[in-house]
DNA sequence: CACCAGGCAAGTA
DNA sequence: TACTTGCATGGT
């Protein structure tokens, strides 16, 4: 997928973006363990309402691989209850923290100072894990470089008619890493500058083209829409 | 009021 | 295998 001047499409839609906007700077989260939480809490949601159950982790201390074991899942709960889905989170929440206190002695840098796939294969054996999650825990708070896939990615690619409609999780990341160098910087910004894009102009209804940055690399005959 | 948000698992046919 | 549904808060 080349452009006219022979560039990779992905690379030169990276360049475009990064020549209009700053480095993002993402995952917001101190710690790999905030990260992975945050990552888990966010599922299907706005990341504002994830703050705020963060804050409240951070706020009763229990924000550590142990504190978190120890704590009752309805506890748990309550506590993330600002972040949406709460009992299916929290339960999501213990499986991870059981798994690493099982497998790995409660040390998560040590699962995720493991080979990328070996990484990415274990977390998705954990339920309510899924690839998203996976690779953002892996890329974000693991430095693997994995490309983050999600429903924004999705979104621009099909609209800009680089994918066909089905295409599924794994054919978009194959994308990514087979046109752009495997740096774990660059994966990280470019997934959040897709985020920023879907989210200010690439929105699901009413999507603004005249006023999106990646305008120039539009089908002559508009955005496909579904 | 409707719609959306940095998904995933479980159920159904 | 291919759809569908439940999960739930908070912002616009």
């Amino acid at each position: 997928m080349r452009n006219k001047t022979g560039d990779l499409v992905l690379q030169d839609v990276y360049q475009s973006l990064r020549k209009q906007f700053e480095h993002q700077n993402w995952w917001p989260g101190e710690t790999p363990l905030e990260i992975a939480v945050g990552a888990i809490l966010t599922q299907n949601t706005n990341w504002s309402n994830v703050e705020r159950a963060i804050a409240n982790l951070k706020k009763a201390r229990v924000l550590s691989v142990a504190a978190l074991d120890r704590l009752a899942t309805p506890e748990l709960a309550e506590l993330i209850r600002p972040a949406g889905y709460f009992n299916v989170k929290a339960k999501r929440l213990h499986n991870f923290i059981r798994y690493i206190m099982e497998a790995y002695g409660g040390d998560l840098q040590a699962l995720l100072a493991q080979a990328t796939e070996t990484l990415r294969e274990e977390l998705l054996a954990i339920s309510g894990i899924g690839p998203e999650t996976a690779d953002s825990i892996a890329l974000y708070a693991g430095g693997h470089p994995v490309f983050v896939v999600d429903a924004y990615t999705k979104r621009i690619l099909f609209r800009h008619g680089w994918i066909d409609e089905d295409a599924d999780y794994f054919a978009m990341q194959e994308l990514f890493e087979s046109e752009l160098p495997q740096e774990v910087d660059l994966y990280n910004d470019f997934h959040a500058q897709i985020v920023m894009v879907g989210k200010n102009w690439c929105k699901r209804s009413k999507p603004d083209c005249e006023n999106c940055p990646l305008k120039g690399y539009l089908p002559e005959s508009g955005p496909i829409m579904v």
